[in-house]
DNA sequence: GTGAAAGCGCTAACAC
DNA sequence: GTGTTAGCGCTTTCAC
């Protein structure tokens, strides 16, 4: 068995002989370009069949397209990113693009590392999920090749965006929590120094909005934010900084599902529960928010519309590149379950 | 603002020019193949690094390699697969491997589209993580492209593969319960009907120790399986299925944290309690098993581990397409956490 | 409407 | 040890 040599691969070549056609015909058919009449779409289609010739990406890359796009993402254990990717999936379904992913870590490092090799593979269009890289990277990319990014509120005329409304999610939770009765609402951020991504990253915007929403409910004096990262471990922390506060808030509103799992389990630990001692919301509304045993309060951000949109978006900037760039801001909804209550009378 | 025109990339001709050597050189450079004294590599590197090159990946695969290695996952909400990633990612850090991955949605369909896709990228090497294609379909890819299995237990001469003792994994679970004192233990599985999958797929491996290890235990009677999938809503069904017999169950071994999950919730759901009514175990050991609300007894893999074999094998496949197949049986452990404890008195 | 031929950026074979 | 050159599979002028 000479497993060292491959079996050569069919080209453009062998399907133009074998169709009788040039390579050139077999091109435009492949490409739905014009030039090409139906009698020779027939012929050059069944040779394809026959064959199972499958265009190379890779040479394809070389002169025009790759009818390849990237997908960034930053974290996949959060399962609100399974639900853009489907989005985007969904939207690609019926077209001739395939979706590639790369991870980001949420370094801005790792991010260059994944985005440089989308680009090395000359992919039409990328699609960024919360990245952190700078704005003069993200200039850099779209630059070069169509790009949308998700879930950062960047205004660029160089590059598409679709975000949620992160400043009202942040207040949905304050006025439930409010209405409830709370007034020591926290708040578990990710941390953000960078003046960029305060302006743009949405945990920087959640806790803005969780600001601006204290004070709309005349609570400004009980803001209290436990500043770690959108991880369990950082729910974990926060909430232990937040518990060991000389008096504790009575709700924890933490900026993702996943810090809102750490957060129980440092309330589990402290030995007090979830919501008679204190209440948590989450948000995102992940699969784990609605497991019955968690059950978490959260904000629905519906991930699959925006990679949907995303999707949609990218591919008419591929078709058309000049075009003047589109925001997109999707509103989130509040989903109310078990483990936010009124705060116990004191 | 001319965006229609993206500014034309640095290639290796640039490069050559501006360290006034030849492209050849450069070549050898990039790829420290033998053949260009160190004086050489520091002026090609210098002038890689003032031009600020990087080579087209795209190109490179129309006659070398690409550094780029696909990874195949079939669900991205299953966070044992990001254990897997991370030690793909560990061990190829510091090489020049670049990661790119895809979805199979644990469908035939969708894996041929991504492994294609993946092909068509001329990637150097591809891991497919519990793939469902075909024996022939991988047999197929293996002898286009080097290839790891990972969490399949095939044994094939044309890829190496890399997996978990699932027989040994099941018999753990049921020898913990069979050893609290239960004798109706029921199972929750995958289904599965073709073939080549019964003996291979780690679903129906684990259904299968979970028959021997009940024979082992005199528990034949007891056997008692719902057939349903490894996702949540699976779990949910299966669990169902379960409460619905005349006698219930007194623990449930599911084949996956995530079908725990649901299964859990059912119980939940038909007002029964874990561990009191009925004690439930998973498989995986996922960051939800150890979340302190759950706290779920568990199958432990070394999702990290089984993903750092399965990358070092690749590259040294790559390196050495000739050398003969491996396949690295990993072992996994039992967790013991809160859903499991002795039945209650009847 | 169709085809011949140039060339994308790179590596490999070969000459020097 | 270094450079010249052919050619990977495809798309794109540009003749016809």
């Amino acid at each position: 068995m000479d497993r060292s040599a491959p079996p050569r691969r069919v080209t453009i070549v062998d399907v133009a002989r074998h169709a009788n056609v040039s390579t050139t015909t077999v091109s435009k058919v492949l490409r739905n370009a014009y030039g090409a009449s139906p009698a020779m779409h027939q012929k050059v289609r069944k040779a394809i069949a026959e064959l199972g010739y499958r265009p190379h990406a890779a040479a394809r890359g070389m002169r025009g397209q790759t009818y390849t796009i990237g997908v960034m993402l930053p974290d996949i254990r959060n399962p609100f990113f399974a639900d853009i990717l489907d989005g985007v999936n969904e939207q690609l379904t019926d077209t001739e693009y395939q979706v590639l992913l790369g991870r980001g870590y949420n370094g801005e490092a790792a991010e260059e590392r994944v985005t440089d090799t989308m680009l090395d593979h000359q992919m039409d269009g990328v699609i960024l999920i919360a990245p952190v890289s700078s704005r003069a990277r993200l200039d850099h990319i779209a630059a070069t090749v169509p790009m949308v990014v998700v879930g950062r509120h960047a205004r660029s005329a160089a590059y598409d965006s679709v975000a949620d409304n992160d400043t009202a999610g942040a207040a949905l939770v304050v006025e439930h929590l409010a209405g409830l009765g709370h007034r020591r609402i926290a708040h578990i951020e990710h941390h953000e120094t960078d003046r960029d991504r305060l302006a743009e990253m949405p945990n920087a915007i959640r806790a803005q909005g969780y600001r601006q929403a204290m004070h709309a409910h005349g609570l400004a004096d009980e803001v209290d934010i436990a500043s770690t990262t959108y991880t369990q471990q950082g729910g974990y922390l926060g909430a232990r900084q937040l518990l060991a506060r000389p008096v504790r808030p009575t709700a924890i509103f933490a900026g993702a599902d996943i810090v809102a799992m750490g957060a129980i389990q440092a309330i589990a630990e402290a030995g007090l529960s979830v919501p008679d001692d204190i209440s948590v919301a989450g948000y995102d509304n992940t699969m784990f928010a609605a497991f019955d045993p968690i059950s978490l309060t959260t904000v629905d951000q519906a991930g699959r519309q925006i990679g949907a949109n995303a999707a949609q978006l990218l591919v008419s900037r591929i078709v058309d590149r000049g075009r003047r760039s589109t925001q997109v801001t999707l509103s989130p909804t509040l989903v109310v379950r078990r483990t936010t209550a009124a705060p116990r009378e004191e």
